[in-house]
RNA sequence: GGGCCCGUAGCUCAGUUGGUUAGAGCGCACGCCUGAUAAGCGUGAGGUCGGUGGUUCGAAUCCACCCGGGCCCA
């Protein structure tokens, strides 16, 4: 009768049916499939920050060895961009790495709080409340760039922790704070004490009109009309030897756009690899200032253009390169002076005539040049535009007046060529719209030669690791050619450049190392505004006087500190002053625009105090770009934001992004990529939830299994986490976190879900609760998670940290207390494997086409024969060839087949075999291993 | 224009001192499973290694030039 009801049985009698499923060890764990991070992440934080997860991992490895990465200070100002979460995320991974490599890697982050952007932002501020600059004191404008800082630090700190990143936030450093404050002015003091420090001049943009010095972000380029001239310089000695033509009647001739600062001609420029040509004149047209047969030099490339323009004809007479004129003297148009020839790569052929008049205090490149032939930054204008007394022609008069009355002169003595007008894009004040002019002004410097700090500095650079190796040779032909640091600014918010001047003579040697010591407590106390708010005496000892003119009036310094000096001396402020940090420091770690930035700051700083570079290695990563590989801006319309990623991914997320990225080059990103990645993120999520749903009810106390005891299967799968696991060690020492995701990933995917979970799950679900085999794969199975867990830490701290609570007998205290764990491993015949699994493959695609064919659904129910096995094999592995091939008979045979298998399929483990008691009244169908383990 | 760097399948990356037919994962296509299920498994198709020229018996790998891109300068 039974057996009859069964055949009709429609499906609510199937349901009388023994149900197996409650005896089958299916997995279970409350670790969600679906992340959720956006949601989970912020409740995360809030935990860890309860807990004092930061302050417990210094309690925690207070007796490790130290590792030390020191913040760079972003600038504070604006919301974090992905270029902010590509750094500090790089860091993070770097601290957790390294903690869980055991060392104590404390993280203090730090802002860069002075400096102009914050300036015109405090500006833009006023002038919204209709308040005009002149109204505010310097007081109250330096205190209202201080709050807005304060307020940009606020917003930033919490962008960053929301990244995951580790640290002291609670504790940063401020480079306005006035200990900071105090320390830079003892660290500019010393420059001062020893030397390095001078006061030299160096051409800014000056507004003459505002009366003020201009920095480059508040120029604006407007088109303006000026006068282009041609004039020419006489030779004022023999040039024959160069050539035997070049005698008689010869001139360089020089184009220029602002004869105004023809008064302040020091020189010619002419290129290095530039071919020059002598033209005798044979027809000078009706140009008054030119007669047949004189000489002209100029470039040969732009001849023709020139004789044109001075409406000339004229025969090459002769042809040399530029560097024969090196140091020729010619003369000054209309002074009594000589005009020498200077070799520069900055002369170009783009117009004019390849000779450059070059007046070094009136032009960046005219400066530089100069200072290479040690001609001084001269400069007759005034404040307001007027040009000194005692300067001939123009003396009294107006820079803007002074172009015509140039062009006159110039015309009169003989010297013009040729002028006219030219419309071009020309620098103007953002203020007042006036177009500005290049002037020499006072300014302080640090010597690169003084105490031979570029030589030290390039030793340093030696000494230093740079990662990757190109970044040495950067910055290095940087610091080669650098010229000196110029660190002062004209401006309000900053640290003051402490000096006090005599002012008899100039000199500021009263300012002796105890009265910087001075300063610098005053403004511990008070901050910087205690410099603008006394007088020089208030600073010296009674009755002080001028060490070299006896005088004893003076005045202080008003210009303020280069922001790069503040963030350059953070070692000194930092790295030497807390107590958990040490300096040098093991590691900076920033993007490679601060090979000329901070790391090159910093490296002068210390250098030209302590003799040493602040690092011991410097760690470089490129920049975000776009799918395409270019530079994302606002008006490209292909930024990316951080916070846009975290809001609908996670942090996680964006970790991992940054994680999988080779960071010594480019990096891109786009919303395919990120689509990707949280799909690799889901990967080994799932991976673990997987292992961690087989781990219900285990207790590694009791339920641990010694390597040597385990199945040769759970050997080989802990051979392959052992492996995974000193690799990524490796490439957390190396910093080269791509290939860590790369090999998990592959790990999770291949090794995992391909091969060793599906072959295990015939005996986690069916095999006896406690069976040896059971056993065995859930002691593996705990180390699997407990390894992934670790090793996943460093990257996605919130995912390993929610692993972590899930894992049974796991550390109550956070993942982010442990360390990296090597893994018990034993040897494994390698060529063995590799033979089986090419069998594999070829069993796998053949089962492929018998199920399009529908010969079978499912492996398990099929029958296959292959050639070649090697028994031996399989008896090492302790798997039988079905267990191998997750299949129901494997025979030999001559090729590889598939048909379906002959038996019946247990009720319980869905394995096609022989029932083994046909004739059980409940259990009929179950196969010999389910009878045992449910019939019993 | 100069200095430094990058360019291997649609994407992210491997590719040892030049040496068989250039690899992996993802994605994609097709299929399977329905006891990891908003999961899991399998198979397959994808590359003139940015281009050209050279050195070499042999080049993704070495050299030169060019193209595209980035950072820093001018």
């Amino acid at each position: 009768m039974m057996i009859w009801s069964m055949t009709v049985a429609n499906d609510t009698a199937q349901s009388d049916k023994f149900d197996y499923r409650p005896t089958v060890f299916l997995p279970k764990t409350d670790f969600p499939m679906r992340a959720g991070l956006p949601q989970s992440e912020p409740k995360r934080l809030a935990i860890w920050a309860e807990q004092d997860i930061y302050g417990q991992l210094r309690e925690a490895r207070k007796d490790a060895p130290k590792f030390i990465l020191h913040d760079g200070p972003p600038y504070a100002n604006g919301s974090i961009h992905i270029g902010h979460a590509l750094n500090k995320v790089l860091k993070d991974i770097v601290i957790r790495s390294r903690s869980m490599l055991g060392f104590d890697a404390p993280y203090v982050p730090g802002w860069d709080c002075h400096g102009l952007p914050i300036e015109l932002k405090v500006e833009e501020q006023f002038k919204k409340k209709k308040q005009k600059k002149e109204d505010i004191s310097d007081a109250e404008f330096r205190s209202a760039c201080r709050d807005y800082a304060k307020g940009q630090i606020d917003v930033q700190r919490e962008e960053f922790k929301r990244l995951g990143v580790i640290g002291d936030w609670d504790h940063p450093y401020v480079t306005m704070d006035y200990r900071f404050e105090a320390n830079t002015v003892r660290e500019i003091g010393r420059f001062l004490e020893n030397g390095g420090l001078f006061k030299g001049a160096k051409p800014v943009h000056w507004c003459v009109s505002c009366a003020t010095a201009l920095a480059e972000a508040e120029v604006e380029y407007e088109d303006h009309t000026s006068h282009s001239i041609y004039v020419k310089f006489a030779a004022g000695e023999d040039l024959s030897d160069i050539d035997a033509a070049l005698s008689g009647d010869v001139s360089i001739v020089i184009w220029t756009t602002t004869p105004w600062t023809i008064p302040a001609n020091l020189a010619v420029s002419v290129g290095p690899a530039i071919e020059y040509s002598a033209v005798r004149i044979t027809d000078s047209g009706d140009n008054t200032n030119l007669k047949v047969g004189e000489i002209l030099i100029l470039a040969e490339d732009l001849r023709a253009g020139v004789l044109s323009a001075i409406g000339a004809e004229g025969e090459v007479i002769a042809r040399f390169n530029g560097g024969k004129l090196d140091r020729r003297r010619f003369r000054h148009p209309y002074l009594e002076q000589d005009a020498p020839v200077l070799v520069g790569g900055h002369v170009t052929l783009e117009a004019g005539t390849g000779a450059v008049h070059t007046a070094p205090g009136h032009g960046q490149e005219d400066y530089e040049i100069g200072l290479k032939y040690g001609l001084p930054a001269f400069n007759p204008v005034g404040s307001t535009g007027l040009f000194d007394a005692g300067t001939p022609v123009v003396e009294g008069r107006h820079v803007y007046q002074a172009n015509a009355i140039m062009v006159e002169h110039l015309l009169s003595c003989g010297a013009l060529l040729e002028t006219s007008e030219i419309k071009h894009s020309y620098p103007h004040c953002w203020r007042c719209h006036k177009p500005l002019i290049f002037r020499a002004t006072p300014q302080w410097f640090i010597s690169m030669e003084t105490n031979n700090l570029r030589d030290k500095a390039l030793a340093a650079i030696s000494e230093t690791t740079w990662t990757p190796e190109w970044g040495e040779n950067r910055i290095r032909a940087m610091v080669e050619q650098r010229p000196d640091w110029c660190v002062s600014r004209q401006r309000n918010w900053g640290v003051p450049i402490t000096a006090i001047r005599c002012e008899a003579c100039g000199s500021h040697k009263v300012t002796t190392p105890a009265v910087v010591e001075g300063i610098a407590k005053a403004v511990e106390l008070g901050g910087a505004d205690i410099w603008f708010a006394h007088d020089a005496a208030h600073f010296l000892p009674d009755g002080a006087t001028c060490p070299d003119c006896g005088g004893n009036a003076f005045a202080r310094e008003t210009d303020i500190l280069d922001v790069w000096f503040d963030s350059g001396s953070t070692h000194a402020c930092v790295l030497e002053q807390r107590e958990e940090l040490t300096s040098p420091a093991d590691l900076y770690l920033e993007g490679s625009d601060q090979h000329r930035g901070w790391f090159q700051s910093s490296l002068l700083e210390s250098v030209g105090t302590r003799g040493r570079a602040p690092f011991k290695g410097v760690l470089t990563h490129g920049f975000v770009v776009d799918k395409n590989g270019n530079k994302m801006s606002k008006s490209k319309g292909n930024v990316i934001a951080p916070q846009k990623i975290i809001q609908q991914m996670g942090a996680d997320i964006l970790r991992l992004w940054i994680a999988s990225s080779d960071y010594s080059a480019d990096i891109r990103i786009s919303d395919d990529i990120i689509k990707q990645l949280s799909e690799a993120y889901r990967r080994i999520r799932n991976t673990i939830r997987f292992l961690l749903g087989n781990l219900d009810g285990f207790d590694p106390a009791h339920d641990a299994v010694a390597l040597s005891e385990r199945t040769p299967l759970d050997q080989w799968v802990m051979h392959r986490l052992s492996r995974l696991e000193r690799h990524v060690h490796a490439c957390n020492e190396s910093y080269q976190f791509h290939r860590i995701h790369q090999e998990i990933h592959n790990f999770c995917s291949v090794d995992l879900g391909g091969f060793y979970l599906d072959m295990i799950k015939d005996r986690l679900y069916c095999d006896g609760a406690d069976s040896a085999r059971r056993r065995s794969a859930r002691a593996t199975l705990y180390d699997l998670a407990d390894t992934l867990t670790r090793l996943i830490a460093p990257l996605l701290p919130f995912t390993a940290e929610e692993a972590w609570d899930h894992l049974p007998g796991s550390d109550e205290k956070s993942i982010h207390l442990q360390s990296f764990k090597p893994v018990a491993d034993s040897s494994i015949d390698d060529a063995a494997w590799d033979r089986f699994f090419a069998i594999r493959e070829q069993v796998h695609t053949a089962f492929d086409l018998a199920k399009k064919d529908k010969v079978v659904g499912s492996s398990v129910a099929a029958a296959i024969t292959v050639p070649g096995l090697d028994d031996a094999f399989a008896e090492s592995v302790g798997e039988s060839w079905e267990q191998l091939f997750i299949v129901a008979k494997v025979e030999a045979g001559d090729a590889i087949t598939v048909r379906a298998a002959d038996g019946i399929k247990c009720p319980r483990c869905w394995n096609v075999g022989t029932p083994a008691d046909p004739a059980h009244a409940v259990h009929n169908e179950l196969c010999p291993r389910c009878f045992e383990v449910v019939a019993d």
